[in-house]
DNA sequence: AATATTGCTTGCAATTTACAAGTAAGGCAG
DNA sequence: CTGCCTTACTTGTAAATTGCAAGCAATATT
């Protein structure tokens, strides 16, 4: 855990991809806004199963860059919970392009039909409540108060 | 280069992340986009400098992965010249949302300010003028006929 | 009081990267 | 047409990073 890494250049695409961009970061980002989850173990338990020791040194590094911050968790003092800053629910839009491109191109993709079709009704109006539902603790996908479930609602009521 | 790599997952990040989600691939597209920049030797100059095995093995990769195609340059053939197909020109959202967080955040950021307040102003449409100007053998921000130079244009006459 | 869970750290082998030095094919100057 | 330069790579090797397995301290559970 050195990186004095001077940075190599100014260039804002090599920022991001310093500040976020190795190869599991995004990861991470996107198990805290489509996935709900928020401890070490919760993001361990991801089927891309990444080393137990790559996941420390990147959740280190997204907390130093303030793109994250640890809590003890009040409940089970065991746990910490993750969640993103304000500079990390501004990831949101590069989350949702990186998803739109491989939803067109990946034939074997996971996407829910459904989500990209929200999407593409329209993108502002969804990155807005993707951004409130993850700051209130909720998340897109999981759970009973999943966007993708109120979206529905939302949908056939109005249907 | 073997890669008998199966993908980890089915996860539309995930496929980005595989696709084009090293520390150097992105920083070779931007070089498309916005720098006009076409042969190995104009990737190999950029200011970040990448070392040239890397170079060949990303460019291989890319190609393979249809982002990028490679033809021999007509006038020098000794050249060869690599530019996007329509898979890569769609990864250009992906760079407007990474450079529009950078340019936030990053208060080193070398994104001239000229063209932030344009992206600002209308993101859709300046999208596609990338598209097309990249399409077209034009870049972002350099030669004559840049789209900065172009779009500079258009708001000095307009207004 | 004993056992399980959680969030890590440590050690080491395997992979990947960075740096330096080639090499082959196409231009080009005399 | 001959020697030299440029261009796009490849190859070898050392250094850094990653992946895997095991261990450990603090809290929770039984």
């Amino acid at each position: 855990m050195k990186h004095t890494h001077q940075r190599r250049s100014d260039c804002p695409i090599n920022f991001a991809l310093e500040t976020f961009g190795d190869p599991w970061s995004l990861l991470l980002i996107r198990d805290l806004v489509y996935f709900g989850k928020k401890t070490y173990g919760e993001f361990l338990a991801s089927e891309e199963g990444m080393a137990t020791n790559i996941l420390a040194s990147r959740l280190a590094h997204l907390e130093q860059q303030g793109i994250v911050v640890k809590r003890p968790c009040a409940q089970d003092k065991r746990k910490e919970e993750y969640t993103l800053t304000e500079k990390g629910l501004d990831l949101i839009p590069v989350l949702v392009e990186m998803a739109n491109w491989s939803a067109q191109y990946d034939s074997h993709t996971a996407a829910p039909a459904a989500w990209i079709t929200l999407m593409q009704a329209d993108r502002e109006k969804m990155i807005s409540l993707m951004r409130e539902t993850v700051q209130n603790g909720g998340s897109v996908f999981v759970g009973e108060n999943s966007l993708l479930n109120r979206t529905r609602q939302m949908l056939s009521v109005s249907s």
